[in-house]
DNA sequence: CATTCACACTAGCGCTTGCTTGGTTAGCCT
DNA sequence: AGGCTAACCAAGCAAGCGCTAGTGTGAATG
């Protein structure tokens, strides 16, 4: 009947149907408007997803997935200090939104659309990327890069983050690089 | 048929339909779920509301309203100086969030399914509320005491600030009073 | 040449949706 | 007493929903 592989073109038809459900929203796309994306009829849609919410879940999958990979790498390829680590872990989220915005909206308006087996699945993805970002937190507070409680610092930059989904854009004048310095720039204490 | 007056009862099945649209979204809450949690059927609904979208206007231009008056009467309470001023701010979207959570977060997550005379609308009252929060902000960097771009410096302070939603709770420990104090003292250039 | 397989199609079932209609009730004003 | 009105109800319609069943096809595999 089905599978669940990742084949390229299921990866294709994830990444169109990512598309619908940031103009639409997930409850408002039906599955003939997801066919009719891709290209096919309603019917042949579920030769690729067992359902629906499986869409969902490829979609938020993939984006996560990415996001993880991109702050890895940028992690291993910077130097040891905290404040290049705090930079590059910042341009790397905005390189995301150059590949995977349609993602990175999804994740963040349709979680709640999961049900609790994807909910749990993808919550320890999710659960990885935050962690990679209060390591690199916590070290800039050891060194007194930054100021302020632990717990908060974390929310309030987790906050501003997710929040470039909705004005950044990574194609306009100012590139991930240049925009990560700054956003690390405004958090440190300043030099004296 | 039906009327658009701001009657109590009217602005009560509103509030209770806010709560209902955090917890199910607002198309997966049925005019009929919607009734029965207001304890009337599902055909009663529409002599006070002209449609399932004018509720979920209600419900944003209820909160967004709450917490303009509120921001007002906070910014006019407290003294004229920048930080005073940040904190008063801050110290009032916390408050908001006790008494008119669920209507931010709907603001928050279900925007994109108003129809765009809502959208208009209810757009005109948000930028009322960024703007005195922008205000507040020029205030703070032309004295010094937040430092950064000033387009940048907004858009971090109203995602963190957004965000508040999902984590901070007006009961427990922190006062709103207490955690706006602490939000400030964040961003703020250390005295030296 | 026969079989298998991935992928697509047609057709439609069973159910839910937002909303309408036509009528009833209870309280207020004169 | 009689009229007005806001508030409600029972019943149901037309449209749309997710999903299934059964079939066809061309390319790869034995």
């Amino acid at each position: 009947m089905n599978v669940m592989n990742d084949s390229p073109r299921r990866k294709e038809l994830t990444r169109q149907a990512a598309q619908l459900f940031v103009q639409e929203g997930f409850d408002r796309t039906t599955v003939r408007m997801l066919a009719e994306e891709m290209g096919i009829k309603s019917g042949s849609l579920f030769h690729h997803f067992r359902d629906k919410q499986e869409i969902l879940a490829a979609v938020i999958e993939e984006g996560t997935r990415n996001a993880l990979a991109i702050a890895h790498a940028a992690l291993e390829a910077c130097d040891r200090d905290p404040e290049a680590r705090l930079q590059a872990m910042a341009r790397a989220h905005l390189e995301t939104l150059l590949t995977d915005r349609n993602a990175h909206v999804v994740a963040l308006y349709e979680w709640r659309r999961l049900d609790d087996d994807a909910r749990a699945h993808l919550g320890h993805l999710r659960d990885a990327y935050e962690a990679l970002w209060e390591t690199v937190i916590d070290e800039a507070l050891a060194a007194g890069l930054i100021q302020g409680d632990r717990f908060l610092v974390s929310r309030f930059v987790m906050g501003a983050l997710n929040w470039t989904v909705r004005w950044y854009d990574p194609e306009g004048e100012r590139s991930p690089e240049e925009l990560g310095r700054e956003l690390v720039a405004m958090l440190m204490v300043p030099r004296v």
